[in-house]
DNA sequence: AGTTAGCACTCAGACATTTCAAGTGCTAAA
DNA sequence: TTTAGCACTTGAAATGTCTGAGTGCTAACT
């Protein structure tokens, strides 16, 4: 019996990571438990359904697999998942046709970072077939770097804002005509006084100030400052976008009835998810390597049974985002993993330099 | 027997309304079938089963009223509940309490139209306990008003772009610093050159113009302008935001297996919807009321057993947007006909003038 | 020792059958 | 014209049966 034996992850032999490695790749493949005998036909292994029992029943008892009920065939178990992809697992090689497809799409339509982040899990989920999901991480300290003030018309401005590199504009109108020297004064006030501050540091004597620097015109900085600080904090950047979430039904056996409500409940709370972005990558100042998030290992319970898939996007060493892939624990990794990280890098360069580069 | 007898409904006696009414309003609030004792029990009819029996066998043959199956009670049909909202229905007055919450909350994060867009849907679907969705509709002609460079640094600028009231911003970057006079006159340039053309408008010829004009700054042309192009081509505006999805899971009569899934993909490809949005409203100069799209009624197959209830967004003249909400045919009418026009109104006021006002 | 063949056992899922309750249509009485 | 009563219909739920896939174990085999 020797009951529950596990963490000697050394000591398996070559055949059990064999059989591990074929009944993990079987059960992506097919969704179902997967047999003894289904092995020793489909799979060229080079012993008798005898025998896998015997192994099936020792890498069960080591944590490896599980059984649904007794007269099944066996399942991964997480454990099984995250040995598989640690150390058993192939490595994908895009092929020349997706690494094509993956770079025209992406072009299309780059003007703004979000239209790209648009774009990108747009691909990933048509290209793996699962959800995909981006995030813009939730910024710490937001700032306004640079302001611009363009006239459009007599009474009407739009105020542009560069925060951490991304731009944010807004417009503003006035019941009477603005001078065009006005209006430049103020672009200057605001960036001698507002520029590097977060909104909680722009107080009222501060505006006060500002009000007696204007002059004539002071009755713009109110609405002004208003409006900056209503966009400092709209500027929280937490974000997520989906695309593909109809996906999820292709898998029944995992999020059929109330597991789907789970999901999209999630999906649509966001905020669970924009943590598992935040608190896990952006914090620790870790390398940009791809993640891997298999069930319970997440730190959200709807997820349970699903593995995420993310990596996180740069722009210089600055983080802005993440780009990844949802699904069940029964996930084609190899494939996913090769395309998340050549979408995320595809993405980094996109923004990295706004104009022409190739590769 | 008389067989089938409709559109006749003008000799709909007064019982036989307020019956509907009950009906519908029983099956609104259940989401089920609802039975002639049910009537008598619950809604004041001054009158027995056996008579609301005779009436409702009535009602069907005219098409007002179906039978799920034979031993079952009634449903109202497409044409009931168009009748219904058109001429029986009580219209809802939101509570003091409900119309502080909406102001209240749409004021938050009004930076930007997507912005306004985002909390509208937010709202509309946490008060209505349906799906919301909000659309901006595919432009005609798509062009650049007024075209403006923000120097960030020695070797980077800000492109702003003023496209129909909407601002889109692109980076530009150069290997070779840029001298403050060449962006001042390439600003000059686009302005006069291509503010008012299409992105198909700009062609090859104008562009080498363009780079003559520019004299020793000539490679700046090629990769703005190509910028531009993709700009505009980018904003096709045709974009769908959802909130809420996981609500239809709410109604699992309705969006129960099947048609879950058929209705996610709908909300996925997006195309489908965009359209229903723009060639029944965006082209025809409609006023701008509340509309109302029952099952059939729907371009859309899938929408089927589905309402769809959205009113168009303006600014000015201009039609930006719409928002709406969509759920099963069994919706609480009154209230969400009253929360989407006091939303939208809402929305459009916002966007009418961007700086204070009290409604 | 490790491997294989054979056999009894288990159990979820599919299918058939029964039961139940809700709601109707119709008829006859008020 | 309305109402009470009753026979009838029918989907949904409950129950029972059957089957096949897959296991664990033992005994023979290399």
């Amino acid at each position: 019996m020797e009951s529950e034996k596990r963490s000697a992850p050394k000591e398996l032999s070559e055949r059990k990571k064999q059989i591990l490695k074929a009944i993990i790749e079987a059960h992506i493949e097919l969704g179902e438990p997967v047999g003894s005998k289904y092995l020793t036909s489909n799979k060229h292994i080079a012993c008798s359904s005898a025998t896998i029992r015997n192994e099936m029943a020792e890498l069960e008892s080591m944590g490896y697999l599980e059984q649904p009920h007794t007269s099944a065939g066996r399942v991964p178990s997480e454990a099984g998942y995250r040995l598989y992809i640690d150390s058993l697992i192939d490595s994908y090689r895009l092929t020349e046709r997706e690494i094509e497809e993956l770079r025209t799409n992406l072009r299309k339509k780059q003007a703004e970072l979000d239209g790209i982040l648009d774009t990108a899990i747009r691909l990933a989920s048509s290209m793996t077939d699962y959800t995909a999901l981006a995030a813009k991480p939730r910024k710490v300290r937001v700032t306004v770097s640079h302001f611009d003030i363009i006239r459009t018309d007599e009474r009407s401005m739009i105020l542009v804002m560069l925060i951490g590199g991304i731009v944010k504009t807004r417009q503003i109108r006035s019941r009477v005509p603005i001078a065009e020297e006005a209006s430049s004064k103020l672009e200057t006030l605001l960036n001698r006084k507002l520029s590097g501050l977060t909104a909680a540091e722009i107080t009222m004597p501060l505006m006060m100030e500002m009000e007696r620097d204007m002059g004539a015109e002071d009755y713009l900085v109110e609405p002004v400052v208003k409006g900056i600080c209503e966009t400092i904090s709209a500027f929280d950047g937490g974000e997520l976008r989906f695309d593909g979430i109809d996906r999820l039904l292709s898998y029944p056996e995992v999020y059929g009835g109330e597991r789907l409500r789970d999901m999209l409940t999630l999906f649509e709370r966001k905020q669970d998810l924009l943590d598992v972005f935040s608190e896990t990558e952006m914090q620790t100042g870790d390398d940009g390597a791809v993640k891997i998030y298999i069930g319970r290992e997440n730190l959200v319970k709807t997820m349970d049974n699903s593995t995420l898939v993310y990596k996180p996007i740069k722009r210089g060493d600055l983080l802005v985002g993440a780009i990844g892939v949802i699904g069940p624990t029964r996930m084609n990794y190899s494939r996913v993993i090769a395309m998340i990280d050549h979408l995320s890098r595809g993405v980094s360069n996109l923004i990295e330099d706004g104009d022409e580069r190739s590769d």
